[in-house]
RNA sequence: GGUCGCGUGGCCGAGUGGUUAGGCACAGCUCUGCAAAAGCUGCUACUGCGGUUCGAAUCCGCACGCGACCUCCA
């Protein structure tokens, strides 16, 4: 673990757009929240890499010594298909398409969401709170809203009353908008006439006829609003202002814009001190989205059935890719660059594995392991560089590697350093983990292995080439990689 | 239309006003029975046009191209 005092954090805060020292509220803790899943279908790759960026902050901040509370929600009370529709949720409408309970649909989409977590490493948060379990909550939000005068009723559904918060407060900040603007890009109103202004979103709806999902409330039955929740359970569990609050970048507005102004409107504090939001994942230039139908899911990432995919890549692999590109930077996906990052893992995690066994040598040139920890530390401290840390991790792999050939000096104190670094940088703080352990197979592979490289060393020795070709050959044909190393011959499975 | 961002070598992707990012690919060499791995060497770019500057890929302006948000979306 690293000191905070020594390696000071920096952010890039969306609310200054400038980088920023990071200091928490009530250090120690830091309090961070990130806007999770709707689970009404299943999780795709934008979501996986929004909630990479997150869990390498979440990792990263624990590195540094400080006491992470965690918040990562599940939405679950299914959100309006648009603003102007007939009430029916998303959650309601997959519901009657697959005939399952709302409810279920909800657990079966949160379990695989979880699975898919899992797959990629991702640490779960400390708090996963469902809207569902903070409709009490809610309402009490919508009451405080409206006894400040910031909120009205109409027919069983309450709205924000964005002018009248703009008066005072500056509505945009944010995402940078000018209410006056918005006012004159405004769309189409229909189907919007309850509302004073079309600038106002609903903090409760009226269930329609049909709606499945729905609450008795003050108003009358009906649901939450697209915003509401995560505004009640980020306060609810990390104070009415706390430090981070992160998200993907489609997110900034309206929805987290609507965070400020429902806290503001609420409680009189602004919410959150930074705001972090990720790039979007795109695929021939464009974004990744549910609605524009060109992205696949995790599942078929890893399997490679899908048309835009040669073949499938490992969730380690996936994981390393997303790393290799800076959070805030859009990343575009391509077989060519998923193939280089495999190749790059690989190469990096072999070095690891030679670290392990590496000898002290003082043959060769040196080379600065300390000027290399510190590298790695500053990157990361550097708004969460993980492409430029990774960089470093490759200078290393090449000391590493040389000092195996014997060009490269290192003392055992440095190879401890290494392998402190390594370890730490690799696993801990990049969340990668070693795939070899689970191809490596079972007893009964390895006495047969150990049987055919032996019958190969033999025929080697007898210069029979065609015989130990022979074997290498079919094992190769099989998925084996035999190499022939200094230390002697070593196989893997593809 | 409004707001914001981007445009880096064959590909992916960092980046600071002046010193090699890194990975992958490619070529040569070393090692090796061969191969693989590894090492060494090479390939050294910054959309275009102006401006600021002793000096700009990095600052400013314009142009072109692309994208995101403005509507549920990570």
């Amino acid at each position: 673990m690293a000191n905070v005092q020594d390696h000071p954090f920096h952010i890039s805060n969306t609310l200054s757009r400038k980088k920023e020292a990071f200091i928490p509220l009530d250090a120690p803790h830091v309090g961070l929240y990130v806007c999770g899943p709707t689970v009404y279908s299943d999780v795709h790759l934008g979501n996986v890499r929004t909630f990479l960026t997150f869990d390498i902050l979440f990792r990263w901040l624990t590195y540094l010594g400080y006491k992470v509370r965690y918040v990562r929600n599940i939405t679950d009370v299914g959100h309006l298909v648009d603003d102007i529709d007939e009430g029916e949720d998303k959650i309601a409408k997959r519901a009657r398409m697959e005939r399952l309970e709302p409810m279920e649909i909800v657990q079966k989409y949160t379990n695989g969401f979880h699975d898919v977590m899992r797959q990629f490493n991702i640490l779960p948060p400390s708090i996963e709170p469902t809207a569902t379990a903070h409709l009490i909550e809610q309402i009490g939000m919508i009451e405080r809203i409206i006894a400040n005068g910031y909120a009205y009723a109409v027919n069983g559904s309450v709205y924000f009353d964005v002018p009248k918060y703009a008066e005072t407060h500056d509505y945009g900040k944010l995402s940078g908008r000018k209410t006056e603007d918005q006012m004159s890009n405004t769309r189409g109103t229909e189907g919007q006439e309850e509302k004073r202004s079309p600038l106002d979103f609903a903090l409760w709806k009226k269930a329609e006829k049909g709606h499945l999902m729905h609450w008795p409330s003050p108003w009358g039955e009906g649901f939450p609003g697209w915003h509401l929740e995560c505004s009640v359970m980020s306060t609810k569990y990390l104070g009415h202002t706390f430090d981070i609050h992160g998200g993907g970048m489609d997110l900034k507005f309206p929805h987290h814009e609507c965070e400020i102004a429902q806290s503001v409107a609420a409680d009189g504090e602004a919410p959150v001190r930074y705001w972090m939001h990720g790039n979007m994942l795109t695929v021939e230039g464009r974004k990744m989205a549910k609605s524009e139908g060109n992205g696949f899911t995790p599942e078929e990432l890893v399997t490679g059935n899908h048309k835009l995919l040669e073949r499938g890549y490992s969730p380690m692999t996936v994981r390393f890719f997303m790393l290799q590109c800076h959070y805030a930077s859009t990343l575009d996906f391509s077989n060519a660059a998923l193939q280089a990052a495999e190749k790059g893992l690989q190469r990096l995690m072999a070095a690891n594995d030679i670290l392990a066994k590496l000898k002290p040598s003082a043959e060769g040139t040196s080379f600065d392991v300390g000027a290399l920890v510190k590298a790695c530390y500053a990157a990361m401290n550097d708004d969460l560089n993980s492409p430029v840390m990774i960089a470093h991790l490759f200078d290393g792999a090449r000391a590493i590697n040389g000092a195996n050939d014997g060009n490269v000096a290192l003392s055992q104190q440095e190879i401890d350093q290494l392998r402190k670094l390594f370890n730490e940088m690799l696993f801990a703080v990049l969340g990668l983990m070693p795939e070899a352990e689970a191809k490596a197979g079972d007893d009964l592979s390895a006495g047969l292995m150990s049987l055919l490289l032996t019958m190969r060393a033999d025929a080697k020795n007898r210069k029979d080439f065609a015989a130990s070709d022979l074997i290498r050959d079919k094992l190769t044909e099989l998925g084996v990689t035999v190499k022939d190393t200094k230390d002697g011959p070593v196989w893997e499975r593809a």
